[in-house]
DNA sequence: CAGTGGTCTAGACCACCAA
DNA sequence: TGGTGGTCTAGACCACTGG
């Protein structure tokens, strides 16, 4: 209904400012950035304001930050498939590149069985949306989708929703916010669910991601097992050491 | 030489408080913390630093905070193996509390080839450590760590140092601060080393996890192939939405 | 409405680094 | 030594949630 207001703050600005710099090349690796007295300056901010841009570039892995020295940027390859974090399969597609394709198999309103039921943490029996999509990229069948969600959120759904992106229509037409989510991969032999449903060639394995997805509030609302051709898996993390 | 003096800042005992109240239960799931101006009366601390100990938690995955509302603890099961991160072999395995085992294969210094030189950002023969370890698990041999370090950050490298913790002995001996890491998961064919070295059963392929991991002045010291039987593999994730 | 977290500011002191 | 980032403070205004 209403459309979001779309405000950015200050350091946000910041950080998108320097995080284009980066990504279009104007900022090789290692170069050094301005010190946090000289961005104060130049984006007419406090120094808090600026040490909060450069909070998030380093912990997304985009710079590093020295004591004594400066903030460098990383020369780590960032424009190759970050999987890591939350991102729809339609986002991930336009940012590759590549020809890609949504196969919509089923959608349907199913009561949790047991398993279900356990994963999105609700009773048995509930009623919740069964989506399940095959992901097809440069004519190959890869990836095989199976998504639930908890009814209460998603009153109505359909197929035009489901082979655009779902987490698109949640976000900009339903007002969720889509916060935070715990995956898990795993591989597993391959079910004959996949074997019908996927090319997997001769492979007798697939790689099994579970993600259960949190709205805002810390709401659970989604339950998702991705399951992928081996060969054509891929997932890169960028990890700081803990203290 | 010198121990390091380990002087945690107000901020980080206000978060390691709350993590341990979390870990030990104390704090059960979906508990509501004291708002932020208790806290300050709390910790005597200014909210600045309150909010320091809590973006931390969050970004974490202990908490959640909601505008407006309060900050409430996630019911994640944080004990359940997160590999992600940057963690050693030994640190990971005391946690998981399992029977394990690592057998040192092999420790030898050698000329990069073409493939190392390019992961190490260095030129082609320069010296370089090269370590071939197999971790059991439960008695079964399960994973297959090849780590290749630059000569010149490690002097010396000896076996009881191998079969311990490499990254504890440059962090306490050496006094190198480990930063960050960019980690890469696939799947693969087994290698004939693969098989040799692990007890693969019947599987013919392996996860196969390559990390370039980097100092606190973000210069390249590590690159690490760690080779996993297929069905003992589990990589558990917390991400945020990226907005 | 009062209370919450989100952002921003201005100023202070410290530890580290290079010259 | 002067410049850098790391920590901490006190105060301000805002937007959002609940009763």
């Amino acid at each position: 209904m209403t459309s979001v207001m779309e405000m950015d703050s200050k350091y946000l600005m910041i950080y998108n400012d320097i995080v284009g710099k980066i990504e279009k090349g104007k900022l090789g690796a290692n170069s050094k950035l301005p010190s946090e007295n000289e961005m104060m300056d130049i984006y007419g901010v406090s120094r808090d304001t600026v040490r909060k841009a450069l909070n998030l570039l380093e912990s997304n892995g985009y710079i590093q930050k020295i004591k004594g020295k400066g903030s460098f940027t990383l020369d780590i390859n960032r424009i190759d498939f970050p999987v890591s974090g939350i991102t729809s399969f339609k986002e991930l597609a336009k940012r590759m590149g590549k020809e890609w394709k949504t196969h919509v198999e089923k959608i349907e309103i199913i009561p949790a069985d047991e398993y279900l039921a356990e994963q999105l943490k609700i009773e048995d029996g509930r009623e919740i949306w069964e989506v399940i999509r095959v992901r097809e990229i440069n004519r190959r069948k890869i990836i095989l989708d199976k998504d639930y969600f908890i009814k209460d959120f998603i009153p109505s759904l359909t197929k035009e929703i489901c082979q655009d992106s779902i987490y698109d229509y949640l976000e900009n037409n339903l007002g969720l916010q889509i916060s935070f989510a715990k995956k898990e991969i795993t591989v597993q032999r391959a079910t004959e669910e996949d074997r019908r449903l996927l090319d997997l060639k001769n492979y007798d394995m697939v790689v099994v991601v579970k993600s259960h997805t949190y709205l805002d509030d810390a709401r659970l609302f989604q339950y998702t097992e991705s399951r992928h051709r081996p060969d054509k898996f891929r997932f890169v993390d960028f990890a700081r050491r803990q203290r």
